[in-house]
DNA sequence: AGTTGTATGTTATAACATCACAAGTCAGAA
DNA sequence: TTCTGACTTGTGATGTTATAACATACAACT
């Protein structure tokens, strides 16, 4: 039953591909901003890799198709990618992932693997939300990202 | 009544930054680590400026007064107090700044004003854990940050 | 004195990110 | 058509953050 697009389980790669970019395609269009082939294909090299990936990896890929080459087109279609909400920025990694819940609006966390790097997407609770009442602080954006082992890369017991 | 270590609202800070190093010696004194003079200075410096600092602010610092001038020389009195909890790393900033609760075993949230730049220690709530339980992430560190602006520097309303 | 462990000093470079300015693209107005 | 303005991209240079790699110093113990 591979179908989960977050978490650390199994899911339907392609399907999840084309609903991001389908969801891309419908948000930028609404909001009258344009999916250029160099955004569109941002977008995709960090769907297609599934993984949290740095801006100089996304450059490479890029360079290859010779989409670009200099280190400010990645950033700038990243920036876009990011403030789109398509993409999410990992403070923690210096690196980018593609949201795992497009077109939902949402305040993401991250789990982040020690070991084998994947990041995996949950939910952000309310967290902050108190603390910031209490002392009258407006909050604007969040980050919240968790390291530790990803099921699969924790001890093995023998079965 | 300037008296609280946390939040946006005032303090006594030489109290507080004697508090904090007391805690720093003891600590050390227990763990049998040395807090010695590059390190202890680090923590001086960082609780004086009672904000984030870059490691490259903070080694200014210390060639400023003789006590060191190349990078490896911040980031390895910053490593060493990061370790023992003395001193947290704002991901967000790439920035440092002294703990705001001393002693206390803790797993610290942010809150940080995009305008004035000032950052302030709230204690997490267990946000991530219910993701992770369900999962079967096994968290080891989180980093939780919001932005946003604070008290002094939102709109005002005139009284 | 010799060994070990911890900390520091130093050079070089890796990795991440932005500035500043030129040029291309395209829709809508003149 | 031609102009114009908004947006996007291309490019060189630079700025910022962080670590690798290796050498040295020094105290504690044997």
């Amino acid at each position: 039953m591979p179908h989960d697009t977050l978490g650390f389980s199994n899911h339907d790669h392609s399907s999840c591909m084309r609903t991001a970019l389908d969801a891309a395609d419908a948000a930028c269009l609404a909001r009258k901003v344009q999916l250029t082939p160099v955004r569109r294909r941002v977008l995709e090299i960090l769907l297609e890799s599934h993984s949290a990936m740095g801006a100089y990896d996304v450059l490479a890929r890029l360079d290859a198709e010779g989409l670009g080459s200099k280190p400010p087109v990645a950033y700038r279609a990243l920036g876009f990618l990011v403030e789109q909400g398509f993409v999410h920025r990992i403070e923690r990694l210096n690196a980018f992932i593609a949201c795992a819940h497009p077109g939902a609006a949402h305040d993401p966390a991250f789990m982040i693997c020690r070991a084998c790097g994947t990041v995996a997407e949950a939910e952000a609770t309310a967290a902050l939300a108190q603390s910031a009442a209490l002392s009258g602080f407006q909050v604007e954006q969040t980050v919240i990202e968790a390291e530790g082992l990803c099921p699969s890369c924790q001890p093995q017991v023998t079965t």
